[in-house]
DNA sequence: AGGCCATGTCAAC
DNA sequence: TTGACCTGGCCTC
C-alpha cells in the first residue's frame, strides 16, 4: 500500500541499511542496467511524495515509483535467489532490497532530478516542507480540495486513503471548492500530525487509540456518528465522506 | 484455481 | 478514457 508514509519508511529503512556502503546492484528481469550501480557506495536514499531517490557516487540517482502494484522484498540473507522478476537488487554483506513491479526504475541525471522535484509540491513527511507554501498551493487549487490533495504538484505523498481520513479529520467535504487559507492550514496541520504516525507504524494512522480503523475509508458507515459513508468517484478515484461530519 | 480489485501514475489512443 | 504495470489479498467456485 505504497502511499507516501510506506515510501518514506522504505527511504528510512533503506537508507540506514545502505547509505555509506558499497552495493551490488543486479536486475534478475532484466529490465534495468546495474553496470552503472554495481560495486559503487550509496552515498542516500531520500523520499520525496511517493518518489524513491538512491544517491549513488559516481553515477546518476536511481529514481523508483512504486505505482500501485510496486513493491520491496527484502532478504536478510543476500545470498537469496531473487524472484525472476525483480527488476532492481540491491544488496550489501548483510541485506539485500529487490524491487518488483515498480511503475518506474529508471537513472535520473541532475538535470531530471531538478525537474521531478520542481514538479512536486510540499510533501508533509519533509522536514523541508514550508507550511505557508503548502497553503498557497492548496488554496490556488481550481478544483475540489479532493482532487487538490491528490495532484501531487499541489502536495506530495498523499493518496486515496490519506485523502479520506485527513479530510474527515479536518471535517472538509472533498467536494468543497474554494478552500480559505485558514482551512488549508488545519488540513496542512493534520497531515503533517498523523502521517508520520503512519510512516512510523508502517499503516494509515487516522486514530492512534485504534491503530487499525478507519473514520470513513473503505467504511460503511461513520466510525465516529454511524451514518452511511458516501461514496463517489473524484479524481478517478473513490472518495469517501461522512455527510454528517464532513458537510457540504 | 482463478477472478477481481487495490493505497498510483503516465503514455497512448 | 483506457491500458500498462504484471503483485498480493480477498473472495468465490
Amino acid at each position: 500500500m505504497p502511499e507516501g508514509h510506506l515510501i518514506h519508511r522504505h527511504a528510512d529503512e533503506q537508507h540506514a541499511a545502505l547509505s555509506g556502503r558499497v552495493v551490488r546492484a543486479a536486475s534478475p528481469q532484466g529490465r534495468f542496467d546495474p553496470r552503472p550501480y554495481d560495486g559503487r557506495a550509496v552515498t542516500g536514499v531520500e523520499a520525496v511524495g511517493k518518489h524513491l531517490l538512491y544517491h549513488v557516487d559516481g553515477a546518476p540517482a536511481i529514481h523508483v515509483h512504486l505505482g500501485m502494484r510496486g513493491l520491496f522484498l527484502r532478504h536478510a540473507d543476500p545470498s537469496a535467489a531473487p524472484k525472476p522478476g525483480t527488476r532492481l537488487r540491491l544488496a550489501t554483506d548483510e541485506v539485500a532490497y529487490d524491487l518488483i513491479a515498480p511503475i518506474q526504475c529508471e537513472p535520473l541525471g541532475p538535470q531530471a532530478l531538478a525537474a521531478l522535484r520542481a514538479s512536486l509540491g510540499p510533501d508533509p513527511l519533509r522536514r523541508d516542507a514550508a507550511r505557508s507554501e503548502a497553503v498557497e498551493r492548496l488554496t490556488a487549487f481550481r478544483g475540489p480540495v479532493g482532487a487538490a490533495v491528490l495532484d501531487q504538484g499541489v502536495w506530495a505523498g498523499i493518496g486515496n486513503a490519506w485523502r479520506a481520513e485527513l479530510l474527515f479529520l479536518t471535517g472538509l467535504h472533498p467536494a468543497a471548492r474554494g478552500i480559505g487559507p485558514d482551512a488549508a492550514a488545519r488540513l496542512w496541520e493534520t497531515a503533517t500530525a498523523y502521517m508520520p504516525l503512519g510512516r512510523d507504524a508502517g499503516q494509515v494512522i487516522s486514530d492512534p487509540d485504534a491503530p487499525d480503523e478507519r473514520w470513513v475509508y473503505k467504511r460503511e458507515r461513520c466510525r465516529r456518528c454511524g451514518a452511511a459513508v458516501r461514496t463517489w468517484q473524484l479524481a478517478s478515484r473513490t472518495a469517501y465522506a461522512c455527510p454528517v461530519d464532513q458537510p457540504g
